[in-house]
DNA sequence: TATGAATGAGGATTCATTCAT
DNA sequence: CATGAATGAATCCTCATTCAT
């Protein structure tokens, strides 16, 4: 019997002569493993941040042993990088196929608004998005994934459409050609009171951002010639 | 815990040798070391989390010694409660000082904002809003503080001169009073970019805010009538 | 506090890898590794007091790293009490299995000075007791356990057979009845002289119960009538 | 002014004229503060054995500051050295001016036991007691000077008065020659009793110290002839 | 692949001791 | 003599990581 590239030998007899079949059971248990360990490890990194996390608890959590997390990731720093990367797969993916839309202004940064609040805001992405936020700054390399995968892509959709919405004299400002930013600041800011503040006095961040979306464009409309 | 520092209590009767002079020039020394464990402990905490910082670290930038800072503070928690109450200890003073502005609403988000970028945003309290921002989950308590003494008074305050800018004319909708976030939201924004992406792409925040009002402001007083 | 030293709550599912052979091995090793620490903590804690006594050092004389203490034992304190009570199981299991003696009080006096003398005088378990009379104070918990489950069992036995005796008329005195300590305190005082006095001046403790035995039985026997 | 050996110099004018009044009354306060930390020491020494013992909350019981410890005592063994034997100086003195006794062994006995109750057993020196007992063992050198002084003295008087009384027919028995230690025994048990069990059951020293007398003697004086 | 005992560097904390005032 | 802030060596304890099974 030859070996594998992979070492996977050195297994006990019983499953010695295990067909295709097997060793797809096999690949998808792995893969499921995987899995529960990144969902373990986005519960306690987001509970305790990247430093005070214990891959104890993130294995106690998976039900895994200790060992099995340095069968799935190098350390605790690609463990965390990994799990990042991999909620930013889905968005990424979403984005990209989205059209790249041809849409009024307007109607675009109600979708926006929407899909965050139903894709990040009310998901565990929104633990993920804090993460960014809190970890960021320690990790340059994810922060700088972070940037080019996902903020410079959306900044860029977003101006594009800004411009041509400009050009359609659909509003009459490009403040958010210099500061797309706007756009979603309170959504950011949204989530950081909901760590810290809700329990002393609730928001409803989507109300805010509604809201906030009005104003604004009331006044950018408004601006027209 | 709101425990003092120095635990002074409970003075010996006597105090024969040093006159009051040299006890005098003793706590001023006390009060400077203290303030530098402080400031160092800025530093580290800012850079590297709550966690991840080392008082071996901070004690060397310090100068001092690594048992001094614990003749001065508990432990590793109480330093950094103590960092951030100091922090927050002329902010307050100040907003409890300013004349309860009767300015109009304008007038006064325009002094907010300028005062937030003069007084926070560039400088180091910055670093302790930043702190508070991602390790604030980490301390209910210190998160209730900052609640109550910053973020409760603050709303009031604004709520208030909203209310009276609604009735005297000034601003067509009630936004602002029941989402007074929306003000300083990219203030919020610009401190997180500058952390996480300002080498990838910088960020005028100052004249973001400034935008932001400006357009916030024209939607709210066409609203008037 | 019970705990179990080697924290093998909500074992993991599957345990995939290593047959039942080798799992046993491993706990064998495991458990050996555990009696060694327990070995080494007892010279340490005897030859400095529990408070002076370096995990370090006992670490080293076991033979392990410093943290694998901490795998088998949640801190000192706990390390110190499972010494204890290690030391103390044999000690209640033995007399658990001993026949209610229903033999003359003076034979089982006698017995018991012998027992004394060969499982505790004579071994480590010296060691223990005397940890228990220095370091009792300090171990509340401790000292109660002790207490139920050595001495009052062994004081309600002894009870017992001198009721016995009496109700027979072996002896004509209840001394025993009221102070039975008066038996051994011959046996804890040598305990005592050995830690300090036994290299300016050497004290037969062994003969030294036994002519107490004598001449404590000299007494009670001539009480009788 | 000659300077004065000691170097009480370097003080405030308030006292640099200070008659010999001053002075006395000086060394007088000064005494009374050795003698409080003596004391505080005592207190925390007992209550937490020698190694876990502070000298901060030793200066604090005491009413002094941490320093002032050192003004009055090397370091911490001293201090602890020094407390024992300054614990013992009365107890020598008094056996010194004792009456070489010239009385019947049992009276003799009778009146250690009382004088082992009302000094000892009924004071803070039981604290002392049972320091020498936990800590002996780990401060060789006081173990020495207890045994030279108190221990070595003891026996001597006791093997004098029981030689002679087996010289007069007062006993039969030379148990107490050989094993003087039997006499104190009970008393001994009692002071680990108290420390460790009494809460759980109290024993009454003084009774059990008297009963094991009355039995002692029971036998030896039988052995006459 | 999975396990979990073992490792040991790292870091928080304590506390006896010093010393300038 | 008295003070108490400052010191830093000493220790406990944690936890990411390894590795034999």
């Amino acid at each position: 019997m030859p070996k594998p590239a992979t070492k996977r030998s050195r297994r006990p007899a019983l499953q010695a002569g295990a067909g295709p079949r097997a060793r797809n059971r096999r690949l998808e248990k792995s893969a499921a493993t995987r899995e529960a360990i990144l969902a373990a490890a986005l519960d306690e990194f987001a509970a305790r941040g990247f430093a005070a996390a214990r891959l104890d608890d993130v294995a106690r959590r998976a039900g895994v042993a200790k060992g099995t997390i340095y069968v799935h990731f190098r350390d605790k720093v690609t463990l965390f990088e990994e799990l990042v990367r991999s909620a930013l797969v889905p968005v990424i993916a979403a984005a990209e196929s989205a059209p790249i839309a041809d849409m009024p202004l307007r109607l675009f940064a109600e979708r926006l608004i929407e899909t965050f609040v139903r894709e990040i805001y009310g998901t565990r992405r929104k633990d993920v998005l804090r993460l960014i936020i809190t970890e960021g700054e320690r990790f340059p390399q994810l922060a700088h994934i972070y940037y080019r995968e996902v903020i410079a892509r959306a900044l860029k959709v977003l101006r594009a459409v800004v411009q041509r919405a400009v050009a359609r004299g659909e509003i009459g400002d490009d403040a958010l050609l210099h500061f797309p930013q706007l756009l979603i600041a309170p959504g950011l800011v949204g989530v950081i009171w909901d760590a810290l503040f809700a329990r002393f006095e609730p928001l409803d961040v989507a109300a805010m951002m509604r809201r906030h979306l009005d104003l604004l464009f009331e006044a950018l409309e408004r601006r027209r010639t």
